[in-house]
RNA sequence: CGCGGAGUAGAGCAGUUGGCAGCUCGUCGGGCUCAUAACCCGGAGGUCGCAGGUUCAAGUCCUGCCUCCGCAA
């Protein structure tokens, strides 16, 4: 089929990589603009741009694609179905219409859970057991179109974003491919959204950070596991200047002390007094102008007097 | 030229007004113990990121470069 890509990072690459293995003609790639990034604000190319750089596949990075040069681009690219995987744009009508086959696109929840931009931070945040990917048509509102079909993956209670993200990525293209094959034999189904069920997942800010001990150990445990790589977890109990908390274990272990208490700082790593009397570990952290490392590795050369 | 921090033993850090390169952990050898992520004794391990410069003398001061990190996006 002649498909048009629309993506961005790194969760966008399966799927344009997987449509290219099943053969399809990809007759562009939509991806936004490099922006500066990072030290030095240096120009990035987003990692979609790469991929399809790679295979030979022309690249478009619209400043917008509301007005009408990102239309008259698909016109001239013709293609039966624009899939679409985290581009980060909403596309108007016009688009959404264009393709005979419609708009899909790769959703990492089951909707109508987690609609918006950070499905999987939100579901590991919220302690959730399952996750997983749909496969949706898209409507005018954001991530709001009939479900085509959706893999569901268990949330292991100690996995992060990091290796939920990759799953998901790599459930997500399969699954694109298997719905692209249905959709050109004419056999995919598309369901609505029960709206009563939908639920948000707004952007990540810093302010979700700060590690409140008060709180029961396992929510801070999931706090740290959603927020991992960024904006991650800090806390102030530790040295002088906060650190960022990167890794945590439930120990199991009870203790009467005042939540946000240090009760042990060794080989194993930090552990700490939560609101509801368990004891959370600190393992991996990183301290201001430090690089992310073990917590043992940090008390070695910033002992903790108990 | 967005702002700022940092490179010193395998790891994490300290090193004052330039004056013999240190600490904790690990590692190796020995000892103690029913036992250890325990304790005691002993040893090895450094081109102080790279290249120049100043100096009797540079980890320390000056210049350039490389790499890493935080903020901000």
């Amino acid at each position: 089929m002649r498909i048009l890509f629309m993506g961005t990072p790194d969760f966008a690459v399966p799927s344009l990589e997987a449509l290219i293995a099943a053969g399809h003609e990809i007759c562009g790639v939509f991806t936004q603009p490099d922006k500066p990034k990072n030290r030095g604000m240096k120009l990035q190319a987003p990692p979609v741009k790469e991929c399809a750089i790679t295979h030979n596949i022309p690249v478009f990075q619209p400043e917008t694609v509301k007005d009408g040069r990102a239309l008259a681009i698909i016109q001239q690219l013709q293609p039966e179905l624009i899939a679409v995987a985290a581009y980060g744009r909403i596309l108007p009508v016009e688009i959404l219409d264009y393709p005979a086959y419609g708009c899909i696109n790769v959703h990492s929840s089951l909707l109508p859970k987690y609609r918006g931009s950070a499905p999987i931070h939100w579901a590991i945040l919220n302690g959730d057991t399952d996750s997983g990917v749909t496969i949706m048509h898209m409507a005018k509102a954001m991530d709001a179109g009939d479900i085509i079909d959706q893999a569901v993956t268990p949330i292991d209670p100690n996995e992060t974003v990091e290796t939920l993200h990759d799953r998901l990525a790599c459930m997500g293209a399969e699954l694109l491919v298997d719905v692209v094959a249905r959709i050109r034999t004419g056999t995919a189904t598309r369901t609505p959204q029960d709206e009563n069920k939908v639920t948000f997942a707004p952007m990540l800010s810093r302010e979700l950070s700060p590690l409140d001990w008060n709180r029961p150990a396992k929510r801070l445990h999931d706090q740290v596991r959603g927020l991992v790589p960024w904006p991650a977890t800090t806390t102030d109990i530790i040295g002088q200047q906060p650190v960022k908390v990167f890794e945590t274990e439930l120990t199991g272990q009870t203790t009467t002390a005042a939540p946000g208490t240090i009760l042990a700082a060794g080989k194993t790593g930090i552990d700490v007094a939560c609101g509801d009397g368990f004891v959370l570990r600190i393992k991996q952290l990183q301290a201001q102008g430090g690089k992310r490392m073990a917590a043992a590795d940090y008390l070695r050369g910033h002992p903790i007097k108990l």
